[in-house]
DNA sequence: CACCACCTGAGACTCAATCTCATCTGGTAT
DNA sequence: ATACCAGATGAGATTGAGTCTCAGGTGGTG
């Protein structure tokens, strides 16, 4: 699906839902979905700040949660910071390999995870809405460095 | 393994890093390991000042991201407030079912996840420390509750 | 085209988390 | 024992992401 296809899809689920579309809302959205991957709610208040979009702190923070109750915005910890949101494009939901040193996120996409997912989900009678896996550890250049490091620590 | 095997485990971990072992960090840890389910880092503070035990609100910050360092602490997201944080006990990572509603945390294990996870890291190259997987919905009550609510609502 | 429930923005506010810096101390070397 | 100092501490200031307030604006329906 591309960004076109996508913001319509998007711009007709807010139509379609009790909320009302304003210029503001129709420019978050737009902005959204040209950031290619995680953004923060400060990011977002920035760039619009930047260009002559025009949408308060107060509306990009009332509208986030609004967007991921729609599955339009999925949250992704990265743990060391504050929140980090990413557009959900399906097919394909995909975890995180993050790295503790660097902060490179690795993205993966795993069949077996999501099934064993949903069979959890059923045993418990849980109803999932969203899931996120992340892995946290060192990637394969930190490890090298990381090693070093230590051995002429010692 | 009970409660005084693990603190004397910590202790000497803490004791064998280049850490210097300070009555304020042997009460973190005393109290971190009475702590039964999850606690966020002011519960901590609160904890220690009722008690005569003795560590200001900087030092059980700073020493927080140290244990997770030495895996002796996990950061649990709830994604809606603040961080959370649990003691590593294996053998047995559970993961997380969380109900956006009523926020009820179910916990679970999973081996086939577990698996499917090394196997990923081997793919990648990647060397993981920890992971979490975390899985929001409904839970059994709230889903019949909100199902009532939607009804009625329309 | 009037109406009003919903939306917006500026800025005050909250409070978890971090920083500062003067003082103290664990643990090694002497 | 004890002197020494890198590392640790605490009180309080500071930061900053996120929330709240409220007066005024507006989308969209009847």
């Amino acid at each position: 699906m591309n960004r076109e296809e996508l913001e319509a899809e998007v711009m007709d689920l807010l139509q379609h839902s009790e909320l009302r579309m304003t210029p503001q809302r129709r420019a978050i959205v737009r902005r959204i979905l040209t950031i290619p991957g995680h953004f923060s709610a400060d990011d977002l208040v920035t760039a619009l700040d930047q260009t002559q979009e025009e949408a308060s702190r107060a509306t990009v923070y009332r509208l986030i949660p609004v967007l991921i109750e729609l599955g339009i915005l999925r949250e992704v910890e990265h743990g060391y910071d504050h929140s980090h949101y990413e557009v959900v494009r399906d097919p394909g939901h995909h975890e995180h390999l993050i790295c503790q040193r660097c902060g490179e996120v690795i993205e993966f996409v795993c069949p077996a995870i999501e099934e064993a997912i949903v069979e959890v989900c059923q045993e418990h009678n849980f109803r999932q809405y969203q899931h996120g896996l992340e892995v946290t550890g060192l990637c394969e250049q930190c490890q090298q460095e990381a090693d070093d490091q230590h051995l002429s620590a010692s």
